[in-house]
RNA sequence: GGCGCCGUGGCCAAGUGGUAAGGCAGAGGUUUGCAAAACCUUUAUCACCGGUUCGAAUCCGGUCGGCGCCUCCA
């Protein structure tokens, strides 16, 4: 039985999903006014390995992840940059994509964007004006918190500890400072729709719950966002879905995972305390980051420091190796793998909880390599690796086909590819050198076969020998 | 001021009542022409104080220290 922390409740809950084996997830994705970053990464990660582990265990998985692409950052931005809203949003939101792929992340099954679902958003406004829990005023719309008498149950708040210090802005005609809006009246030179209170645009919250309510209906099993969104944003979602539908609660299940730190500071925009994760892939594969991000549980706090990324690469290159060894005239009894099945599922059962999945991953690992070392089969505990391993997540891909940017070898097969316009991969003079090499070690010239490896180490080209051969791998 | 979280070996990180998973790093050893990898061995009483209990890292109270949210943010 799976288990998940809810935010709401406080506590860890059963699953039950609402519609049999089927479980609808509803991610909270980006507002895309700049380019993606680590904590997006993470992000992103932990709610894959979620959907992922769901799937494992039988269940369909209908998971929805949204674009926020209007708002006030993105037209600050693209005024800024001198291009339009609709242009930033485009590029950032085309790059995260890029980026998720590059990480090995399971596509969504939908990912709609705010600006192509404003009649849903303009009917989900109209609906709460009905219903006495919003109200138009001077081309805005205001939701009226003290109408919805379980407003703050989420975060904990309770609505007359929330400061009322903040400020009305100008030009806001709010009943209440603790009301947010709805819908934002168009300042002049911005991006707008039509709406029966006159152009303008969705704010922030609403596009949400449009969106979720469109794409999965009024009542979702899981919900999933950082946890920065619980307040205000998932709180005020709460209050708009609920109160819209009447129906409680929208969500069975809210999930929040830790942000990611840097240093003692949160990543966030506003510090400007960013990494992208292209910059993260320079030092570490896709497997690598994973294993950063699984390596400490989601509702805890994950420091990033080049140290630990590098450990995390490691460690998934250990994996790896144990993925693909390959038996040698093996004999015996084989390796028995009867309990770790279990225990990995347990872990995950238990609120994702990835540390614990992944020892058993190392653990597997370390029998795989000690039954090679004795000759034993390995084969069925290999197979188990693989298939948990990839529960998670992990390609357990080759780097060499990874880092083909990276490498200087590759660069210089590139350079002779472009400049000789030949067909052959300098990858087969690779191979052709190891086999002169293998001469030269049966023959004992050990000088000259080390300077081989020497001079390749030097090009980013590590040589490893074992009694099944040479193996390469590009540093 | 309000809501909440955290403090486990050199570093990272599980464990929420029965005497501490796993990873990285270090040390010693085995294997290997050497190197690398792998394997074996090895490093903790859980911030501090007090309490509850037969028994606590794990529950309660307090102290110190760190952090998040309350304002845009995954």
């Amino acid at each position: 039985m799976i288990k998940l922390y809810d935010t709401l409740r406080r506590k860890k809950e059963p699953l039950e999903p609402l519609m049999g084996e089927e479980v609808s997830l509803y991610v909270c994705g980006i507002t895309p006014y700049s380019k993606a970053h680590l904590g997006h990464a993470l992000h992103a990660l932990i709610f894959d390995m979620l959907r992922r582990h769901l799937e494992w265990s039988g269940l369909k998985v209908r998971h929805i992840q949204n674009f926020t692409d209007i708002d006030d950052k993105i037209i600050d931005r693209a005024n800024e940059l001198n291009i339009p809203a609709s242009e930033l949003a485009t590029t950032n939101t085309t790059d995260y994509l890029q980026s998720l792929r590059l990480l090995n992340i399971l596509p969504a099954t939908e990912y709609p964007r705010a600006t192509s679902e404003m009649p849903n958003i303009i009917q989900v406004i109209e609906g709460l004006i009905e219903k006495n829990y919003a109200y138009p005023s001077n081309g805005d719309v205001y939701y009226h918190v003290r109408n919805k008498q379980d407003y703050g149950k989420l975060s904990g708040h309770d609505i007359n500890d929330l400061r009322s210090g903040a400020r009305i802005p100008q030009g806001e005609t709010k009943k209440d400072p603790l009301d947010f809006a709805l819908w934002k009246k168009a300042k002049p030179g911005e991006p707008y729709w039509e709406s029966p209170w006159g152009e303008g645009r969705p704010g922030w919250h609403i596009e949400c719950s449009a969106m979720a309510i469109g794409a999965l209906g009024n009542r979702i099993d899981i919900h999933g966002g950082g946890a920065d969104l619980i307040f205000p944003h998932h709180e005020n979602e709460i209050a708009q879905s609920e109160g819209f539908t009447g129906e409680s609660p929208f969500s069975r299940f809210w999930i929040h995972n830790a942000l990611l730190q840097l240093g003692n500071d949160k990543m966030s925009k506003s510090s400007g305390n960013l990494i992208s994760i292209d910059e993260v892939l320079q030092n570490t594969t896709a497997d690598g980051l994973r294993l950063f991000v699984a390596s400490s549980h989601y509702r805890s706090p994950l420091n990033y420091t080049p140290e630990a990324l590098e450990a995390a690469s490691t460690g998934a290159e250990r994996l790896r190796a144990a993925a693909i060894l390959q038996e040698v005239s093996p004999s015996g009894e084989p390796l028995s793998v009867n309990d770790e099945r279990m225990k990995f599922r347990t872990a995950l059962n238990d609120d994702l909880n990835t540390p614990r999945a992944i020892a058993v991953l190392f653990d597997l690992a370390r029998s795989i390599n000690r039954a090679h070392d004795n000759k034993k089969p390995f084969k069925e505990a290999q197979n188990l690796l693989c298939e948990l391993a990839n529960v998670l997540g992990f390609t357990l891909a080759d780097p060499k086909t990874i880092k083909q940017e990276l490498g200087p070898f590759q660069v210089l097969l590139k350079e002779y590819d472009e400049n000789k316009g030949r067909k052959e991969n300098l990858e087969d003079i690779l191979w052709a050198l190891l086999e002169i090499r293998k001469d030269l070690r049966q023959e004992k010239k050990w000088a000259a076969a080390d300077r081989i490896r020497d001079r390749l180490s030097d090009l980013g080209i590590e040589l490893q020998d074992s009694s099944s051969g040479t193996t390469w791998k590009i540093q």
